[in-house]
RNA sequence: GCGGGGGUCGCAUAGCCUGGCCAAUUGUGCCGGACUUAAGAUCCGGUCCGUUAGCGGUUCGCCGGUUCAAAUCCGGCCCCCCGCACCA
């Protein structure tokens, strides 16, 4: 039978017997194991496949624990992704085709992907469809997509945000969006022709106060205002006379209609021409003294207020502006300026900026030598150059004031910007971060949105109840759990509706459409009757059946359904919930984890919230991050048409663990088919066979297959399916081919145990092939149902007769190659006298737990314990022994010398073994019957290390 | 810059928490041998340097320190990955 026949026939078998259809048991402890729902707008890949393997994985395995596997899968449509894509498959966008095209979507199908719906009914079962190739253990039955689409799903995310409004857990606020104010609409990043990743950017609005009202000018540097020195406007521009809020504004012509959108009360007034504003005086904000306003070229009535205040010291624009006038009388003349005032305007040092200096701004300026401030290129690399450099590395002078002095950038720039704006010299203002243009063809502003509603992550009691919740939770890897904690901390209040794309409205107000960050935080707990409420009719998704499920309702008060119904489908997720293990990238730690475990603690109690979280990372290719554009992106259709679901499986398992990078080695993906071939043809070549005499090497490879188990059985239980496969698959048969080597046949019994045991191991990583070789096996049912091996850790003494003989046989060759001895006549063991273990006691007794013996003692020891002929050689065999056996030997070494060994005999059990596999004559003598040329080397005879002497 | 995770013998990985049986696991690649008409598959051996007796030398990003002893502990530096959001 053909691999992808194999492959399919359990497949089938398996749903035919629908071994992974939860059900609740009483009886049985559950363990209910899930993955975040993918997005559908492609098929899954490689990206997916080592993720979802990991919950695969852990699922199979704890189900061969024993437990009851809850392993359930659904789809994510939420969003803006699939109605953008769709819009652009309606208006034929070559890119979009060319996309689809790629993932091999052509035709009618392509044309129908013009509308949403048809995302929704052809990537999820796609989706199914390769993920049971790969095989699965998923109950599909519980299957579902999200948005409005499914009335039901969309009934229970109501349910929650209803909840997590009576509980205040969400607030309104602002909010700052892109902007289109000829159609009056957000303009997400596809709505745009040009400027896709603009956002809007938070500048300090600063107030200058003088007599013909307030000139407003926006910085990103408020912690700068110690350092300015004068006003910047364009003196052949004119400007806006506005009332704003109250005040009397002065700023560019563009500026009063963004004001509005931000929030503000407009009133335009009139018109000022610039060269007005030039030498008149203002009071600026933060500092004590008035600056005059001053001419500039550089200065973009279009660009924010078209104002800009002057830190010549920290800014490369206003140093060499201030520079040109200085130079220049005429200039100065020009503007009616008095020459002798404006030389006398210097820079202020308010920043020491490492390397760069207290005063930066002139000195790059000279260094990369601008010319003046029409040397845009220069100023601009200049300008980017300092910005960084003393955000990243700047600490604030003693100079400065609003108790700044001493604090790094970043922090001072906070302080000033809160400072100004609540003393109400200062006020909060966005722009974007660069042009950007929609669809529509207009140039998009910033708006800020009034009604906003948020999700409050950043209260504090809510954060510390979650990180309650973080505390007892099972972390995989541990490691992880670090940055867990500080992102609870960090995390901010969430904008948790929009205006546009997929999802389920706000019940409370149907223009707002729950975001996809926020839609996905608790729906684990409706896997749990998925099956039951996905197909009912709309009049029967009432608040009150969800409240009756999951929250604190009375199942009889529900609307058209039956009470007991819903008392049986509320004990299924009392039974089920909570969820047991989430496995994700750890990408999602920062949004996705924690903010599904900040809405567990809102909507869930205690008993209900999440009990583990796995995180790992991205998966590389061959060492490369996967790309289409690299032209290494795989989807699991490819593969597992390639290589097999199970060759395929093997390989995501070896690729990595942990929160490292996993890497999938395609050299490995090519070999693993045939590795796994070859243990099926082994099992089936060696199924019932086997020796019924026992050999004393039987016992030995018993304890090791034990021991291997049970290390990967620990493993498992720390999601190292990586490690635990390596046991069983790499390293086991190692040891079996040394026993083979060792007893020629196996023992019958043991024999079918290793079969036994490391097929039921492989099961959750290879689960076809591992049903195969089951089934030649004569087990009972499937494998995937079976139980996992039991082991235990092998007793020391037990590996240490075989380990004298491993380590003899290496000598042996060691002696062999070195000595260029191509056939020997006879190999001669020495074993070493009883007096020799004797005088190790003695050492052994006397040593501190560094393992350091004192030398005369030992010797005063040794003299009176030791039998008298030989004192001698007693004298410099423990001298070797003190000085340079114990130190390599570690700590703990004594212990394997306490009982002695009887070295003659278990080295004559492997004198047949020895004999053939050097084909010579091998005698085994004690060291003192040495005869001959052998007599030489058997001084070197000691405990568990016999004298070798080869001829 | 901030938070987190890393850098190991061609490549990929184990070991690091709890220092010493660590020249260091396993896979892959490569080399040699057996089998075979041959290829493939399979099995055996080798794969830091040196070595006519089981040994010696030099290694675990770089520099320094602690220790009888460091891949492992401490300090500094360099480099890589993830995240720094309102987007799935």
């Amino acid at each position: 039978m053909s691999k992808p026949e194999r492959e399919g026939k359990w497949q089938q078998r398996w749903a035919d017997a629908q071994i992974f259809e939860a059900e609740p048991n009483p009886q049985q402890e559950k363990y209910f194991v899930n993955f975040p729902y993918p997005y559908v707008n492609g098929y899954p890949h490689l990206g997916h496949g080592f993720t979802l393997l990991r919950a695969e994985m852990m699922a199979r395995y704890q189900r061969m624990r024993g437990r009851n596997v809850l392993w359930p899968f659904a789809f994510h449509c939420t969003g803006t992704p699939i109605a953008a894509a769709a819009q652009r498959v309606a208006e034929q966008e070559p890119s979009q085709l060319r996309a689809l095209e790629q993932m091999g979507i052509t035709g009618t199908l392509a044309k129908s992907l013009a509308e949403p719906q048809a995302w929704f009914e052809h990537f999820p079962k796609r989706f199914q469809q390769d993920l049971e190739s790969l095989g699965l253990a998923v109950d599909w039955r519980r299957s579902f997509i999200t948005t409005d689409q499914n009335p039901a799903y969309d009934a229970f995310i109501r349910w929650q945000f209803n909840r997590l409004r009576e509980g205040n857990y969400l607030r309104k606020g602002s909010f700052p969006v892109v902007w289109c104010s000829e159609r009056e609409t957000v303009v997400g990043d596809h709505d745009r022709v040009s400027g896709e990743g603009e956002t809007p950017q938070e500048y300090c609005l600063l107030k200058f106060r003088g007599d013909a009202g307030t000139l407003v000018a926006a910085t990103l540097r408020p912690e700068t205002v110690f350092g300015q020195t004068n006003l910047w406007v364009d003196g052949s521009g004119t400007y806006a006379k506005v009332r704003v809020d109250g005040e009397e504004w002065i700023c560019s012509e563009q500026m009063p209609d963004k004001l509005r959108l931000q929030g503000h009360d407009v009133e335009v007034l009139g018109t000022i021409a610039g060269r007005e504003l030039i030498g008149q005086r203002y009071v600026p904000p933060g500092i004590d003294r008035e600056l005059i306003v001053l001419p500039a070229d550089f200065c973009d009535a279009a660009i924010g207020s078209g104002i800009v205040t002057s830190v010549p010291s920290d800014a490369p624009d206003d140093w060499q502006g201030l520079a040109d006038l200085q130079e220049s009388v005429e200039l100065c003349a020009e503007w009616n300026l008095d020459h002798n005032y404006i030389k006398e305007i210097e820079p202020l040092a308010i920043i020491d900026s490492g390397e760069l200096g207290t005063v930066p701004a002139p000195a790059l300026c000279r260094q990369m030598g601008v010319r003046d401030q029409h040397d845009r290129a220069r100023l601009e690399e200049a300008k980017q150059q300092l910005y960084l450099h003393s955000f990243q590395h700047g600490t604030m002078l003693d100079s400065v004031g609003m108790k700044c002095a001493g604090l790094p950038v970043d922090a001072a720039r906070e302080k000033v910007r809160a400072t100004l704006i609540s003393s109400g010299d200062a006020v909060r203002y966005y722009e974007l971060t660069g042009p950007a243009r929609s669809r529509w063809l207009t140039d998009c502003t910033v708006k800020i949105v009034e009604d906003q509603w948020f999700l409050k992550y950043d209260d504090s009691d809510w954060t510390a109840r979650t990180r309650k919740a973080l505390d007892s939770m099972e972390l995989f890897p541990k490691k992880a759990r670090a940055q867990f904690e500080y992102v609870l901390d960090w995390l901010r209040d969430w904008a948790c509706a929009r205006e546009h794309g997929l999802g389920t409205r706000l019940p409370w107000n149907d223009k707002w459409v729950i975001e996809s960050l926020s839609d996905s935080t608790i729906y684990m707990a409706y896997y749990t009757v998925a099956h039951h409420v996905n197909s009912l009719p709309v009049e029967k998704l009432s608040e009150e059946l969800f409240e009756a499920l999951f929250g604190d309702g009375d199942p009889t008060a529900v609307p058209n359904v039956d009470a007991e119904q819903v008392a049986a489908w509320r004990d299924e997720f009392e039974y089920w919930y909570p969820y047991d293990l989430r496995v994700s990238g750890k990408d999602l730690i920062q949004n996705h984890l924690s903010f599904s475990l900040f809405n567990h603690t809102a909507v869930f109690p205690p008993a209900k919230w999440p009990r583990g979280f796995a995180v790992n990372g991205w998966v590389l290719v061959d060492g490369e991050k996967m790309s289409k554009s690299r032209g290494n992106f795989y989807t699991i259709r490819q593969l597992i048409d390639r290589y097999g679901a199970d060759a395929t499986r093997l390989t995501l398992c070896n690729s990595g663990e942990g929160l490292d990078d996993p890497n999938w080695e395609g050299s490995f993906a090519d070999t693993a088919g045939r590795k796994l071939e070859r243990w099926l043809r082994f099992v089936t070549e060696n199924a019932g066979g086997g020796r019924d005499e026992p050999h004393p090497v039987d016992d030995w490879f018993a304890a090791t297959l034990s021991q291997a188990v049970h290390d990967a059985g620990r493993a498992c239980d720390r999601m190292r399916f990586r490690t635990a496969m390596r046991h069983l698959f790499f390293e086991l048969p190692h040891h079996y081919r040394w026993y083979l080597r060792r007893c020629g046949e196996p023992h019958r019994e043991l024999l079918h145990d290793y079969l036994s045991t490391v097929t039921r191991g492989l099961a959750p990583i290879v689960p076809h092939l591992a049903e195969e070789a089951w089934e030649v096996l004569d087990g009972n049912g499937f494998v995937s149902t079976a139980s996992y091996p039991d082991g235990k850790p092998a007793p020391d003494k037990l590996l240490r007769g075989e380990a004298l003989i491993q380590r003899t046989h290496a000598d042996i060759e060691a002696i062999l190659k070195v000595a260029h001895i191509e056939s020997p006549q006879t190999i001669t063991l020495l074993v070493t006298p009883d007096w020799k273990w004797q005088a190790v006691g003695i050492a052994a007794e006397l040593a501190d737990e560094r393992g350091r013996v004192e030398m005369q003692h030992l010797m005063k020891m040794a003299r009176s314990a030791l039998p008298t002929e030989a004192r001698k050689e007693a004298a410099s065999f423990l001298k070797q022994w003190t000085l340079k056996e114990i130190p390599t030997l570690g700590p703990g070494w004594a212990a394997r010398y306490t009982e002695r060994l009887d070295e003659t005999v278990v080295l004559e059990q492997a004198a047949d073994f020895l004999t053939d596999a050097f084909d010579c004559r091998v005698i085994i003598a004690a060291a003192g019957d040495a005869k001959d040329e052998a007599t030489s080397k058997a001084r070197q005879a000691a405990p568990l290390r016999p004298a070798i002497f080869v001829k």
